[in-house]
DNA sequence: CTGAAAGCGCTTACAG
DNA sequence: CTGAAAGCGCTTACAG
């Protein structure tokens, strides 16, 4: 006899699992409620652990779940409940080593909200940043942790105005209003340069990455504010900003080196550049101090430690996080946009304390 | 007068956006089409660019699009379509250096084939591990590269079968037959302890994970087979396999450096491991030569250099979710699971040839 | 070229 | 304690 119980609803000549078909042939509630001979409703009271349902009923349903090997599609439950359960991370690049711990921390966040996290790069590209999280918010993400790529972000303002949760990390958004968590960028950075003038250096070269970059653009203000505490004039030669890729950045430190007054020491603007001038200097006939903006592992291990601004990167991502779940678990009323700014910590490891040497 | 054109679906009272309400309030396909003065389907040919449709009717859904701020709600869509267009990523820990690359690379692979990358890390606890892979498989992604942190994945059988594609990274799964996709863990480690012998080494230490984690027994067999190949008895106490916090590690190497015959070189059996030896080593009196496995930056600028045996992290990632999307795009036909192997690379950069010194 | 009806797999709001 | 009906926001399969 065609259509048995248990399958009713499925025609006999449906195709079987392979790639293209719906979920393979996933049993669903329907296929449970038949089989366990109830109605609809009650598997799903007993899938959710709610209440209201006999011992004896409650047996034969979990006997049907086990025999068709049923998973309750969260997928159709979050069409029906509102939330996904999921945010969004939008960031740089998950290969660089200072967006993984931030990455994690954000993850645990999450997992402690009972949500799952979605990672995507930007490659620092705007238009890809906004890809990204546009496709997160169809996907209806809950709400999203944003590093910018771009400096306007308005094309989100939509999204916000529909509920999707927002906050900002490393870089303030563009245009809009909306939470921030940042590193107090200008302050690390007027520290160490001004460490480095303590030390006797007057001709302080600065390479960082382009200026359209927030964190480079305040790094940079830093470097000048010190200067200007000080009463040194810059000169511009000292100043290097672009792309962080090795070849740049050696040409550039080469640069500021050579010549009749060269700099006697550098402040680099973040970890990459901080890694490519390290070798740079290892091969530089006198020794150069250097300041670097963001930790590095085995920065103690060189010859001479790397003294560093270190940013806690952890801090950023768990910090972002919370504040997300704050205007998510909120009871409705507007939470106030804010700018939350978490301080850096000077390292002293021997680089940033040598002496000019001319 | 109640209930106008565009909203007539909606009672005038319905709660304002506000968290824990559905999406705030976000406009449907229906909202859309009531604005526009046309059927569901015919916005649905529209917002998916079907063709089939005048372009004045097509101007005037744009119309409605723009001025309600629709954005197609790709979950309600992915219900119907069957295919979620994300795939998921379990690995040990996204701040661990090692998994950035990998992660990066999983995530252009699924970039490529329009797919959204769901990530998580499982702390190295098989219970977490089958906890987020179930809740990955509820949420229907599509597949799911699996760094295992367990060693009986048995528990995936039923989403296999029900057509989840499935790849396991750096590690093999667990009593089920499945695509795999491993470094040479044996061989690498064979290849950097025989060049720690060939530079007149004898008593080798061995500082590796935990045993029952795949690549660290590997790796374990690879320098006990280099040993066997030298003729060379292996000590009981050269060998330490444990967690790989810090002070674990201190301990097994200050360890196996003193007493009356200790080791005149150590082979570590992953980056974190190395850092730590590589601390120790830097305060030991003598010269004790290191190889490493899993490349590590700055390597290069230690004095003296690093040797590894160095994976390609990003390679494995790459191959897995090639190999994910193979299954998926296939055309049905059942891709047999495959065991693929990667070559290490022997790195040499000083500290691995330093001779013995007693 | 266009649209009404049915359905994806669940939950909600009710009624018994 | 239990379940039939309606609905989440889309797409599919048809019919005009």
């Amino acid at each position: 006899m065609p259509g048995t119980a248990s399958r009713a609803d499925r025609p006999a000549d449906r195709p079987a699992a392979h790639a293209g078909s719906r979920y393979g042939n996933r049993p669903t509630m329907k296929d449970v409620a038949a089989r366990a001979g109830v109605g609809l409703k009650t598997v799903s009271r007993v899938v959710n652990g709610e209440p209201g349902v006999t011992p004896d009923t409650e047996r034969r349903v979990q006997e049907a779940i086990q025999a068709l090997g049923f998973r309750r599609n969260d997928s159709a439950r979050v069409l029906r409940k509102g939330r996904t359960a999921s945010i969004g991370l939008i960031l740089e690049d998950l290969a660089d080593p200072f967006y993984g711990p931030l990455s994690r921390a954000v993850e645990e966040v999450a997992r402690a909200h009972g949500a799952l996290l979605i990672n995507g790069s930007s490659a620092e590209d705007p238009a890809r940043e906004q890809e990204l999280a546009l496709a997160l918010c169809a996907r209806r993400v809950d709400g999203l942790v944003v590093i910018p790529a771009g400096d306007d972000h308005r094309y989100l303002e939509p999204e916000i105005r529909a509920g999707v949760a927002m906050v900002f990390v490393d870089r303030p958004a563009g245009r809009i209003d909306a939470d921030v968590v940042l590193s107090d960028n200008f302050g690390g950075a007027r520290d160490g340069v001004a460490h480095l003038i303590a030390h006797g250096h007057r001709r302080i070269g600065f390479i960082g990455d382009m200026p359209r970059i927030h964190t480079a653009a305040e790094r940079l203000r830093g470097y000048r504010a010190a200067m200007e505490d000080a009463g040194i004039p810059v000169a511009e030669k000292w100043i290097s900003l672009g792309a962080t890729d090795p070849e740049r950045v050696r040409r550039a430190a080469e640069e500021m080196l050579s010549g009749p007054e060269p700099v006697t020491a550098v402040f680099t603007g973040n970890n990459r550049v901080t890694v490519t001038v390290i070798r740079v200097l290892s091969r530089h006939p006198r020794p150069v101090a250097l300041v670097g903006f963001d930790d590095i592992e085995l920065a103690d291990l060189l010859q001479p430690g790397v003294t560093v601004v270190a940013q806690d990167a952890a801090a950023l991502g768990r910090t972002a996080a919370e504040r997300l779940f704050l205007q998510l678990d909120g009871d409705g009323t507007h939470v106030a946009p804010e700018r939350i700014e978490l301080p850096t910590r000077l390292v002293m490891r021997g680089s940033g304390e040598l002496p000019p040497v001319e």
